[in-house]
DNA sequence: CATTTTGTTCAAGTTTTTTTGAACAAAGTT
DNA sequence: AACTTTGTTCAAAAAAACTTGAACAAAATG
């Protein structure tokens, strides 16, 4: 069989238009274009696609598809969905606002908080190493700054996330110092 | 006078460490680096600090220096200073959490939220475009997902501002209410 | 078990972003 | 007016991020 030489992936006007919003929201969230596309592209779909699919509508190479499904997978905003009678992966996207911004929220957002509690005790101890009184005190003080920060930043997780459908976040206290990780 | 040769910049420890809290931040956000150690160092100063001393302490170009500061006032993250007997500027950092979190908000998501509804006004129009009956359906219903979603962003603004603010939403249990607002 | 299908990995290439520093402008001094 | 101080601009250099594609792995098929 000789392979259909020029098959247009048109992706029909609206399509571009949408992935091209997605792409952006993309950007805005540090997200690499490549990554948007693919979401953008399966949010306009009705039916799941595989990767060879994404591959070839996007005309991107499969190293991208593969690495950007990855991490769509990883935030939970692809899902998998099973074809009978073929052996690829199709994907579909998650259409839930709120699992979205949860995802995105648990993958890249609560990972530097947590970080974040260790390097300010960590401060707190470079803190005491300054010399005089009036240094250190100026220097906790802004330590304190930074601690209220972080705390009112863990407090509004929770309130986004109810806003956005209700469900619950950070119930636990966070600041251990033996926290696993 | 000779100028003194190498005079060491040196930040104390504590300094490097809430520096480096600052460039991890702003990476997480979409801004360089350099903006990172400049509000930083501005953080951790008790007076105000020149250019100059910027330039110096840092050891980052003038380029940098003027542009990081330049973003800083954009976002009303930093604040001129009159030092009486000096013709330099001297910057101070904002350091009310609303305020910084207000300024980002304005400058770098309210205009792509407000150019994002043109866009899906422009994407309605393109989808008349499409061809039979079911694919309309379906991009328009997309399209009505897509809207939810910016009005639900749209909502959640307010909401922040408040709860930085100081307004106290649920002061004991976090989130369980189905009555927010 | 050899082959095909399906998808991942990663080094190298490409593109984008950031930083630098020299030239320039604006305003203050002498 | 000439000179100094202060800060901006922007083209080029450097660094970082992204994409590609070929080699590879895993699993299904014949």
């Amino acid at each position: 069989m000789p392979a259909t030489q020029s098959d247009t992936p048109t992706l029909s006007a609206w399509e571009t238009s949408t992935i091209d919003v997605f792409v952006r929201a993309a950007s805005l969230i540090g997200l690499p274009r490549s990554i948007g596309e693919i979401y953008g592209l399966l949010f306009c779909t009705p039916e799941a696609l595989s990767f060879d699919e994404l591959v070839e509508r996007l005309q991107i190479s499969k190293g991208s598809v593969s690495q950007g499904l990855k991490v769509l997978r990883q935030l939970g905003a692809v899902k998998l969905h099973y074809v009978p009678g073929s052996r690829r992966d199709h994907y579909q996207p998650e259409l839930s606002m709120k699992r979205l911004v949860r995802g995105f929220i648990k993958d890249q957002f609560e990972p530097h908080l947590l970080s974040g509690s260790q390097r300010l005790d960590n401060i707190e101890a470079l803190i005491q190493e300054e010399g005089d009184r009036a240094s250190r005190d100026h220097a906790l003080s802004r330590l304190g700054t930074l601690r209220s920060w972080q705390k009112r930043t863990r407090k509004l997780m929770p309130i986004v996330m109810a806003v956005l459908g209700g469900a619950k976040f950070f119930d636990k206290e966070p600041t251990d110092q033996e926290t696993i990780i």
